[in-house]
DNA sequence: CGTGTACTTTACCGATTAGTTACATAACCG
DNA sequence: CGGTTATGTAACTAATCGGTAAAGTACACG
């Protein structure tokens, strides 16, 4: 249970409600209340699940009157991209040639190992 | 709360126990006593955590005798590769033009809401 | 057969999570 | 000022999670 970035970011994006805010997030900021439309819960609940977002900085929120905009910030999704890089060996079929496991290797050596 | 696929394997993920078993099965298949040697936490919890990467469909357990080996399963990261590259433009610096200007419309939008 | 080894299952515990309702705060609008 | 709108906080609940100890299962070996 360290509480590290990349287990906060996996945990973050292990709710279907959050992947559907971060969706929505991606076509421009929205408020919290439209956020909130498409989905059954209240809004308290939709408040809680922003708040793991922000937390765990896939999301920023700023203020304009009585709305707090929120706004999708990718940067943690780079530490995944990073992580996921060291088992594309495992996923990725086009990737089992030996040039392109060389290659990958080679990819591997650029990116600090984050754990 | 959809159990869907993509929320076991972040959920799966989203443990650093769990995370440092996918890595040492990167390197080949092992059994569970050897899986569970690195940590401090007793046999039960390691189990548990195998139960949780085996429901998310991360590792495949075999057996020989009175061992049950352990290996690693990477088709579910191919689920995470693909929803990720719905977000590249957000993390991604060295992404292609339109997406370098999709990213500056986003910016623009930050800047506005600071003012 | 009995004993040791390699695990799994069960039962329990404390902490966290995802949701609720009810209330509080903050800003605009007449 | 008072009312409406937008959002956050508090308190509660049920379920899940990560861990434990103890008992159960399965196989190998002498």
């Amino acid at each position: 249970m360290t509480p590290d970035r990349l287990s906060h970011t996996f945990a973050a994006l292990a709710d279907p409600t959050r992947r559907a805010i971060l969706a929505r997030l991606a076509s421009g900021q929205a408020s919290v209340t439209e956020l909130a439309a498409p989905f059954q819960m209240t809004m308290p609940a939709v408040s809680k699940h922003l708040k793991v977002l922000e937390r765990a900085g896939l999301i920023a929120r700023g203020r304009e009157a009585q709305w707090r905009p929120c706004r999708l910030e990718g940067e943690p999704l780079r530490d995944v991209a990073d992580w996921m890089e060291q088992y594309r060996r495992f996923w990725d079929e086009s990737f089992d040639r030996l040039d392109d496991y060389l290659q990958s290797i080679q990819k591997e050596k650029k990116h600090d190992e984050r754990q």
